[in-house]
DNA sequence: GCGACAG
DNA sequence: ATCTTGTCGC
């Protein structure tokens, strides 16, 4: 039972997203991310929203650092919070972006020295039906640069999860190995990422802001012990150490 | 009616 | 997102 959406919101959503899009960095803006092995950079990090399974309304907002690139943890967040907006396919991140922004400020507030250099955002970048995803959204509000990491393919601007696609999937066949989201503009939106050696399931990186689509893939590699990036797999999975 | 639908 | 254990395979 979900109470229908109100009335004229995913027009306001829609024409927030179009303003903010307008800010989105396609680019590298850091001198670590011009470095062959990220010299530099030293910590990255990661956040999420977890649910139990019959509410869907109270959260745990949870933000991790960790260091480059050892990738042990330097710092851990978990707040509980109480969602205020519905979720609605293409519009995820007014769900969870206030709730992500807040736990960055906690951080700026008393360890500002541990802000990362980079957020790994559990969901699309650029990759999205009008190019401006969860990763997009927090990184122009935070003025972070992000990473959109999805674990399942959006099927949007012409990307179809086809037998093309499967044939694409079964061409990646080391950790590192990628192709290309392209969008029927010709332009890429993301890159399919066989993000370690024994995943033969891809994850979903797009640009997020201020850093380039090369790049992004590169260090979501590099950021990967298992499937998922290790800075999201510590905040969802109890089982991470 | 059927498939899609980030989290 | 979450519901869910074991099981088969390398």
């Amino acid at each position: 039972m979900s109470a229908p959406p109100a009335e004229g919101l995913v027009e306001q959503w829609e024409s927030e997203q179009a303003r903010l899009r307008q800010q989105v960095v396609e680019e590298d803006t850091e001198d670590w991310q011009r470095s062959p092995d990220f010299s530099g950079l030293e910590r990255v990090g990661g956040v999420d929203l977890s649910f139990i399974k019959g509410d869907d309304v109270n959260a745990c907002a949870q933000l991790v650092v960790l260091s480059y690139p050892d990738l042990e943890v330097m710092y851990e967040d978990s707040q509980m919070v109480t969602l205020m907006a519905p979720y609605i396919a293409g519009f995820l991140a007014f769900r969870e972006t206030p709730f992500l922004l807040d736990a960055l400020k906690r951080l700026e507030g008393n360890q500002p020295e541990l802000l990362p250099q980079v957020v790994f955002v559990d969901g699309n970048g650029l990759f999205h039906y009008r190019e401006f995803g969860l990763a997009c959204h927090l990184g122009v509000l935070s003025g972070l640069p992000c990473v959109g990491v999805a674990k399942n393919l959006l099927q949007v601007q012409g990307v179809y999860k086809g037998e093309e696609h499967q044939s694409q999937i079964a061409a990646l066949q080391k950790g590192g190995d990628s192709f290309p989201l392209t969008a029927a503009s010709g332009k890429v939106l993301g890159k399919a990422l066989r993000s370690s050696d024994k995943s033969s399931k891809p994850v979903y990186a797009s640009v997020g802001h201020k850093i380039s689509v090369d790049t992004a893939v590169r260090l979501t590699h590099s950021c990967c012990r298992y499937r998922v990036p290790e800075p999201i797999r510590q905040t969802s999975d109890p089982k991470a150490e």
